[in-house]
DNA sequence: CTACTTTAATCAGAGCATCTGACTAAAACA
DNA sequence: TGTTTTAGTCAGATGCTCTGATTAAAGTAG
């Protein structure tokens, strides 16, 4: 079978899931909105970098950060070293939403852990992290 | 790292290489389309077996099979079995875009291997294909 | 310092993908 | 036979993404 659709089967799982769970705690967002959300680094990030590292164009990263700024879960700051530039800086209230994120994963590791055992996941994390290494355009 | 993201970045780098590969092979093919289009099985699969596997709504899958369908890569034909129900078949059109396909696929995996090795290329395919059996909706 | 080029971001407009809700026709079942 | 379920379609709306053009600030070469 097809690498391709064996990474993908999972990732979508997780991004459902946990997408699914912070909605259930009362949050209001999409996948793409959380997408570019969760690279937005703890200084601040710009929408250029936010672009490039969610790969999709400038205008499609500002569309989002423009909702995520109408839903409260970022705001835009200028950039002090750049007269052109601002922050896209998280919010406290798009913090709260992390510790229900992280929570899910947990879960969903757990059940993972629980199917494949603890050698094969260990595995399985470490030559993803290491395939981040030439596929991550974010580094 | 989160290993939702892990799974996600070379999950996108596939199938993003893959289209573009057979885009460039002269084929016209979008993402969603290439996705439904994968899971015709050779036999030929109904609609609303394609919505599960692809993981959309018939609707969606209907409007993806009807383009894939004037662009000559599927056909609907009467399921015998039942008066309701149509197959999509695979053309011989599309079916030559699988060896395409499959090279860059396999350009990929032998790109992959270089980096982290063949062993924990091993492992990474194991780890995924037992992942599969909880995750994969269409098994 | 001025003129040119590059970069960060936004505006405008379009297309594709996806959904919900309502409907038709055939099949399954009681 | 009549009711319920299933396969698929129609209609309408929304969301995401893109290309192309524009503005303003920064960087650079003379």
């Amino acid at each position: 079978m097809n690498i391709g659709l064996l990474l993908f089967i999972p990732s979508r799982e997780v991004e459902n899931r946990i997408l699914a769970a912070v909605i259930a705690a009362g949050f209001e967002i999409t996948q793409a909105q959380a997408r570019v959300l969760m690279r937005v680094g703890s200084d601040g990030t710009r929408l250029t970098e936010l672009a490039e590292a969610a790969q999709v164009t400038k205008q499609t990263a500002g569309f989002l950060v423009d909702q995520l700024e109408k839903a409260g879960y970022v705001e835009r700051v200028p950039d002090p070293t750049d007269g052109r530039a601002r922050l896209v800086r998280v919010t406290d209230k798009a913090k709260e939403a992390v510790p229900v994120a992280n929570a899910e994963m947990a879960r969903i590791e757990a059940e993972w852990e629980q199917h494949i055992g603890k050698r094969r996941m260990a595995q399985l994390r470490e030559a993803l992290e290491m395939l981040g290494e030439i596929t991550d355009p974010y580094r």
